[in-house]
DNA sequence: CTTACATCCTGATTGC
DNA sequence: TGCAATCAGGATGTAA
């Protein structure tokens, strides 16, 4: 399940690996993703150049140039639960991709490609100009970056306020603080100490700021290591991250927490499984 | 405005 | 062992 972690770091890779080259062809095999892949796509990125890649949230943008216009054309990719996107050339192994669930290609002109995979289709590959990417539907209403100085403890405590939602569920909320989805919500509450299913109007202001504290490093960490797989997430190759061997509660229903060698206990919270430690979070 | 919940989808896992 | 039922979950839409 890519979330942000997953997401910046394939950007990084392609900032590093693809700006610069140019699209010679494109093509759509399958375009039923969540909302269908526009009929024009492979006309409107062909013969463009990658200008740059960046991110918003859980969105990947990718930058196009065709040399003329002054304001390009734009791919916005969302990965859903079990999109992807992989670089292949000659030798490319599948790494347990399977091939059937490929919907977008990009062909460079260094003969590798740039494939969209997603078997259960909750992704979106989106065509929009640059100028009208932060206003796109998809991302006009998305919260303040986690990693930002614009997500910090007074801002939290406000959007807290009166909610009656559980603390989990409020930094699940996209418009709320954007790119945190179901894994990195219960290790921030882990390490913040604070059980995800407290009511949000009820979390104090220090527990506010360790979960803010909390979220920076453990978003970092996770990037560092190309992100978490947890089932079938892929990097940009076709591996796996590595910070799943990080994770304190996440899927380990049962097993000892890290911290204090109690059971680690699961439970649905806004009907997604979330895991936390009853000694170790209050 | 807020909250709760169904819906989309298919591979993996669980249960009998 | 094999097959059917259930689970997983990001975002959205609808209802209360």
């Amino acid at each position: 399940m890519p979330e942000l972690p997953e997401i910046e770091s394939l950007r990084r890779i392609l900032a590093r690996s693809v700006v610069g080259r140019t699209i010679v062809s494109a093509r759509v095999t399958d375009r039923r993703l969540r909302q269908p892949v526009t009929t024009r796509f492979a006309s409107r990125v062909s013969s463009h150049s990658i200008a740059g890649v960046s991110r918003r949230a859980k969105y990947l943008i990718i930058e196009l140039d065709d040399g003329k216009s002054e304001d390009p054309t734009a791919i916005i990719m969302h990965f859903g639960m079990s999109g992807s996107l992989t670089r292949r050339d000659g030798k490319f192994d599948g790494s347990g991709l399977d091939e059937n669930h490929d919907h977008v290609e990009l062909d460079l002109d260094d003969d590798t490609k740039l494939v969209y995979n997603d078997p259960r289709r909750f992704g979106l590959v989106l065509l929009t100009h640059l100028s009208e990417v932060d206003s796109t539907p998809e991302l006009k209403d998305l919260g303040p970056e986690p990693l930002s100085e614009d997500f910090n403890a007074d801002y939290l405590a406000k959007v807290a306020r009166g909610r009656k939602t559980a603390i989990k569920n409020l930094i699940m909320d996209q418009g709320v603080v954007a790119g945190i989805g179901n894994i990195y919500a219960s290790e921030v509450l882990f390490r913040a100490g604070v059980q995800p299913n407290r009511r949000a109007s009820l979390v104090s202001r220090e527990e506010i700021e360790r979960i803010v504290a909390e979220t920076k490093p453990l978003l970092l960490e996770s990037i560092k290591r190309h992100g978490t797989t947890f089932r079938n997430y892929r990097d940009i190759s076709g591996r796996p991250g590595r910070y799943g061997k990080l994770l304190m509660v996440y899927g380990r229903e049962g097993e000892k927490c890290l911290k204090c060698g109690n059971k680690i206990r699961a439970i649905t919270v806004g009907q997604r499984s979330t895991f936390y430690c009853a000694h170790c979070q209050k």
